[in-house]
DNA sequence: TCTGGGGTCCTAGGACCC
DNA sequence: TCTGGGGTCCTAGGACCC
């Protein structure tokens, strides 16, 4: 049977988060800031309205939000990842096939039936989250998974499609096509928007009706397909298991400088610690780690340091002791003193699943190391992270990302749940 | 004073082999 | 003096995404 993509999009997701719990604030504006309080990374409707722009940083902005009442949060990711998840769980209990693409988004695989527009479907799921989950969607229909994303735009963008829009057979689709610049096409980033208007390809229809050979070779077969797919030539089939990851990566930015090795080693194994949990959460082991270190690099009058190095391990592991010995030898290696370190992260790579490691002599086996980890894991779950942790990883961490604005974790925490006042 | 974090895919180029 | 051709594998870096 023929299909077509479903594109569900969460509004302003974060920002519709904090929503949730705090109706008082519904048609207020809201911002949501990265973390650290850096920048803004979400804004309800009412803050894009007022100009405020994405990825602006915090203090630049600051005075436009306090003129406008803008209520300003800090990210609350164990809220937002909460929610995510019920909202996907809605899709998948009524769906077969999900694909969960982002935090805030997912493709869903629909029957199609010629000649009838899915939008009431779409209305149908729409009103099942809302009802179920509290999140406002939109939802974009089409043949191929790029035309999905532009017809969620549509349905964002223009009230009277409420909130769902299809472009299969869709007769209007030449004019929608041109009415959409090549950066609004998914997978068009700057570079390639920029070769485009250099050769005149103005506009999604523009796009659509390039030279193959031409694309295939200034923007490589990413940029082939995504034309192939604005012609409703699928290339991207729903994964609705995607693979294992290839890499994890744990990093942050400090909430004030480090400049001691101490303090450091606090950090980056705090770091590992987050990664390696996830490691073993997708049932995975890794080969190697890589640390790296960085000063603040946005500020011209300080001396500068940036610097990762890269360890093997002796074989696969997902045990934290081992990964950590690695992870402080290359931390050794690469800190410099006199240094005002603001950033560090740790990356897992060489990613290999857990029950297919190759066996090394001079590896030990792993299987009580493995039930260990499972006992940590499944006490910081259930008791909350950092319940049981490394000693070396630190327990004031002074140097902990700064969230001034923190809402409550209303759904995970006991401790945060929300109050109702019965009576006066 | 103050600028996020975590991923994927693709290509070019070097190392190495026969 | 002259100095092949073809293949694989790995890595770094760019571009893009949310």
């Amino acid at each position: 049977m023929k299909k077509v993509f479903a594109l569900v999009d969460c509004n302003n997701f974060y920002a519709s988060c904090e929503r949730l719990f705090r109706p008082e604030l519904r048609d207020q504006p809201i911002v949501v800031l990265s973390n650290n309080d850096g920048c803004v990374i979400a804004r309800s409707n009412e803050a894009k309205a007022l100009g405020i722009s994405m990825g602006a940083p915090y203090f630049k902005t600051k005075d436009l939000l306090a003129r406008h009442n803008v209520h300003v949060f800090s990210s609350n990711y164990a809220l937002y990842g909460d929610l995510s998840q019920r909202v996907m769980t809605i899709l998948q209990q009524m769906e077969p096939e999900v694909q969960i693409y982002s935090i805030d988004e997912a493709f869903v695989s629909l029957p199609y039936t010629p000649g009838n527009s899915q939008t009431g479907y779409a209305s149908y799921l729409q009103e099942k989250i809302w009802q179920c989950v509290g999140i406002p969607v939109s939802i974009g229909i089409g043949p191929t998974k790029t035309l999905a994303k532009l017809a969620a735009k549509i349905a964002k963008r223009d009230p009277l499609c409420g909130g769902a829009f299809d472009l299969t057979d869709n007769p209007w689709l030449d004019q929608l096509l041109a009415a959409f610049g090549v950066q609004d096409v998914w997978g068009i980033g700057r570079q390639a928007a920029r070769k485009l208007r250099g050769r005149g390809i103005m506009t999604a229809w523009d796009l659509r009706d390039a030279d193959d050979a031409w694309l295939r070779k200034r923007l490589t077969v990413t940029g082939l397909r995504t034309a192939l797919e604005l012609r409703g030539i699928s290339c991207q089939p729903l994964d609705n298991a995607p693979p294992a990851r290839k890499s994890i990566i744990s990093s942050k930015s400090f909430g004030r400088p480090i400049s001691t090795l101490s303090d450091m080693k606090e950090a980056v194994v705090t770091y590992l610690s987050t990664a390696a949990e996830k490691l073993r959460k997708q049932g995975s082991a890794a080969e190697a780690i890589q640390v790296f270190i960085s000063t603040n690099t946005f500020n011209p009058r300080q001396a500068q340091h940036v610097q990762g190095m890269t360890a093997s391990l002796p074989g696969p592991s997902a045990y934290t002791p081992h990964l950590l010995k690695a992870a402080l030898h290359c931390l050794d290696s690469i800190f410099r003193p006199g240094y005002q370190y603001k950033k560090a992260g740790v990356m897992l790579a060489g990613i290999v699943p857990a029950h297919q490691q190759q066996m090394n002599m001079f590896a030990p086996l792993d299987t009580e190391r493995h039930d260990l980890m499972r006992a940590v894991d499944r006490t910081n779950q259930k008791w909350g992270r950092q319940t049981l942790q490394v000693a070396t990883a630190g327990f004031a961490k002074p140097w902990q990302m700064a969230q001034s604005r923190k809402s409550p974790a209303y759904t995970t925490n006991w401790s945060e749940l929300p109050v109702v006042n019965t009576c006066p």
